[in-house]
DNA sequence: TCTAATCCCATGCGATCCCATATATGCCCG
DNA sequence: CGGGCATATATGGGATCGCATGGGATTAGA
């Protein structure tokens, strides 16, 4: 069905020749940070790049998304995440409470938001309040999902995980890797 | 889709031998939680999501609800569900205590309620009383069923369950994964 | 005939669609 | 090598559509 329809069309029909190197390792996995604003309607446009992702992903019509189990975010994907939580699922018996109450955790709390013509999705209300999403929404590629964060909250985690950060570098630095890619802020994990 | 508007469910004996086992759930499977009221004649709207899930899952006119055996609330869902407690039943030695038991508690207390033309069903008294239904209904998706809950139980409900899976996922990570981010890396299919 | 359940229509609010604008980035061409 | 045109994404706003909800009309049952 892919009811991206239309609109989208227009926003992802470009990929031209140069723009294969981007998406030889950019394409698949939800990578880097952006930071969008959410309207007056309580829509948000989701970066680029990321809906490039999901289409690949097997977007077929949604985008799943539920509150993260250890931190005021989101988290969020498309196919392979949904395959992975029903997954996880169907191991376990019928009707037996640790069914039933990993169901509620995640089915009931997930959320399969649609994607607009603008690339945009609107978050409901729940979700806005586990987050502490109002005005803007800095979006995380964690490579098969992606997070939103309140972009203060954010800051914060980020801090956190800098010590990790740095040990991740080393082994960068060790490859040769030193100047980043594209994009934005560069900030990443 | 049926979008035919509002009256459409009338004669609905579609049939539907088992569609095709797609396993996105975005269409087949009952996701997400809604609250509705219920009004002065005791009429309570079913989200329009789950009635789409109902249509495609052989829905013949009807809705099979009966009391949660373990909760005070309400299971329901279509042929599907169905089909799954006779297969629950199949699955117990026959003239066993526990299969007759099981059978009264199930079959005993089942519902086939009756889907307006707007989209609405009416809970019998006896069904309303188990769940402490009088205002309002927390709809729950569950995947191949999805639970009706009074709106406060169900908040508790949630709570408990999301803090039983933080255990749960900490077990999880144990076996094999990092326990930060949960980062799912290497798990794709 | 009276009461209760069902049907049908009306309405309000929120969600969605579509178009317009702005800003950034790349590209072509002089 | 620099300026202007083309493209893409993000964002805003108006117009619409669908859904949940309410209430009157109609039919069924006692």
């Amino acid at each position: 069905m892919v009811p991206a329809g239309r609109r989208a069309s227009k926003a992802f029909r470009s990929v031209t020749s140069r723009e294969t190197e981007k998406r030889s390792w950019g394409m698949d996995r939800f990578v880097s940070t952006f930071t969008n604003k959410i309207d007056a309607k309580g829509r948000v446009s989701i970066p680029a790049s990321f809906r490039a992702v999901l289409e690949r992903d097997g977007y077929a019509g949604g985008l799943y998304c539920y509150p993260s189990l250890d931190a005021s975010a989101l988290d969020a994907g498309g196919e392979r995440l949904a395959k992975k939580i029903d997954g996880l699922l169907a191991g376990l018996p019928d009707y037996s409470d640790e069914r039933d109450e990993l169901s509620v955790a995640l089915y009931g709390d997930v959320q399969v938001l649609t994607i607009d013509g603008d690339g945009r999705i609107v978050l409901p209300e729940s979700l806005r309040v586990h987050a502490n999403l109002d005005a803007a929404v800095t979006f995380v590629g964690l490579g098969d999902k992606f997070q939103m964060w309140e972009p203060k909250a954010f800051e914060e985690r980020r801090k956190e995980a800098r010590s990790k950060v740095q040990v991740t570098r080393k082994l960068f630095a060790a490859g040769g890797r030193s100047s980043e890619d594209d994009g934005d802020e560069g900030a990443r994990e």
